[in-house]
DNA sequence: ACAGGATCCTGGGGGC
DNA sequence: TGCCCCCAGGATCCTG
C-alpha cells in the first residue's frame, strides 16, 4: 500500500524517535509474513542501538551499531509506528521492538504481504537490493538511461511505472497521478514515447511525489505515518479514485480501466494516446 | 526473453 | 442479518 511518499513520511517520523535509542527486547508473532522472521535475529538485535533510519524505494532500513540492517517492506497494509508501551497493541501486530525508554517500535500488517529481514552488514544490504535489481530513486533518474528503458519495452506506460527495476518507489496511486501530470495516456506503449515526453514524465514523477511528501502521503484506508498520524494527499488526487468525476483541467469525466492487473484512472481528453 | 495473469492474505462495502 | 462478490498504496512466481 504505501508508496514512496508514505514510506518517506514514516522514515522522517521514526528517525527522531529511534536514532540513539537501544533495542531492549524483541517479540515476534506466530503468523508468518511474506518472508519468515528468524528466531536468532532477536539475539542479534537485543542490546543494539539504532544508528540510522533510511529509505530506499519502498523499503525502510533501520541500521544498528553492529552494522546489521533491519529491512522492512510494508506491502499493502503494513504499518511501522513508535508508540508508548502502555498504548493498546492492535490486532495484526507481528513484531514489537521494545526500546530503552517507555516506547516501542511496532510492525502491524493486516494482509501480511509485508516483510522484515535482518541483513548482516553493508555489503549484504547492497546485495539485497542488487538481487531484486531495484531501480534508481526518482530524483536520481538519469535522463538517457530512463529514455533507454522506455525505448526497450513494449509494455504500456502504467506497467513500466509500476516496475521497481525501472524506477523505485512509484506505486498505483502515484503512477496514475504522474501520468496525468505529464498528460500521457497510461495505455501508451513505452517504446513509442518521444524524448520530450520521456523528460516530461520523469519530471512529473518527481513533482507529484514531492507534493505528496509535503502532505505526509495519502491515507485511503490503512496508511498512517510513523507517529500514527494519517496523510492528507488523498484530498489532492486529480485522477486516482475519481472515476466519473470531472477532470480538474477539462469537463471530461475521469475514466477507469484495468492495466497490469491494477485499477488505472485517467482523463481521456487530457491524456490522449497519440503515437 | 517478455508480458500478462494468478497468487499470497484480510477486511470493507455493495447488492440481493 | 447473512452471504457472495468485488475491491484494495505490492511483489513474485508461473505460463503462453
Amino acid at each position: 500500500m504505501p508508496e514512496l511518499p508514505e514510506v518517506e513520511t514514516i522514515v522522517r517520523d521514526l528517525r527522531p524517535a529511534l536514532v540513539g535509542r537501544c533495542i531492549a527486547a524483541v517479540r515476534a508473532g506466530r503468523k508468518p509474513l511474506r518472508k519468515p522472521w528468524s528466531a536468532r535475529w532477536r539475539t542479534l538485535l537485543v542490546g543494539q542501538c539504532v544508528h540510522a533510519v533510511r529509505r530506499r524505494g519502498k523499503w525502510i532500513i533501520l541500521e544498528v551499531e553492529s552494522e546489521r540492517a533491519l529491512v522492512f517492506h510494508l506491502g499493502m497494509t503494513g504499518r511501522l509506528t513508535v508508540s508508548a508501551r502502555n498504548e493498546r497493541v492492535p490486532a495484526h501486530t507481528h513484531l514489537v521492538f521494545k526500546l530503552d525508554n517507555d516506547s516501542e517500535l511496532r510492525f502491524n500488517d493486516i494482509r501480511r504481504f509485508g516483510s522484515a529481514t535482518l541483513l548482516d552488514g553493508v555489503e549484504a544490504l547492497q546485495r539485497f537490493f542488487e538481487k531484486s535489481r531495484l531501480g534508481p530513486e526518482p530524483t536520481d533518474l538519469d535522463p538517457a538511461w530512463w529514455r533507454q528503458r522506455l525505448a526497450a519495452t513494449q509494455r504500456c506506460l502504467k506497467a513500466v511505472l509500476l516496475d521497481q527495476t525501472v524506477v523505485a518507489g512509484v506505486g498505483n496511486i502515484y503512477a496514475d497521478e504522474s501520468l496525468f501530470e505529464a498528460r500521457l495516456h497510461p495505455v501508451r506503449i513505452a517504446s513509442t514515447i518521444t524524448r520530450a515526453e520521456a523528460g516530461r514524465l520523469r519530471k512529473a514523477i518527481v513533482t507529484v511525489l514531492d507534493r505528496a511528501i509535503d502532505k505526509r502521503g495519502s491515507s485511503i484506508r490503512n496508511y498512517v505515518g510513523g507517529s500514527g498520524l494519517k496523510g492528507n494527499y488523498q484530498n489532492e488526487f486529480r485522477v486516482y479514485g475519481r472515476t466519473g468525476e470531472c477532470c480538474p483541467r477539462c469537463p471530461t469525466p475521469i475514466e477507469r480501466v484495468r492495466l497490469a492487473g491494477r485499477s488505472t484512472h485517467f482523463c481521456p481528453r487530457c491524456q490522449q494516446n497519440h503515437v
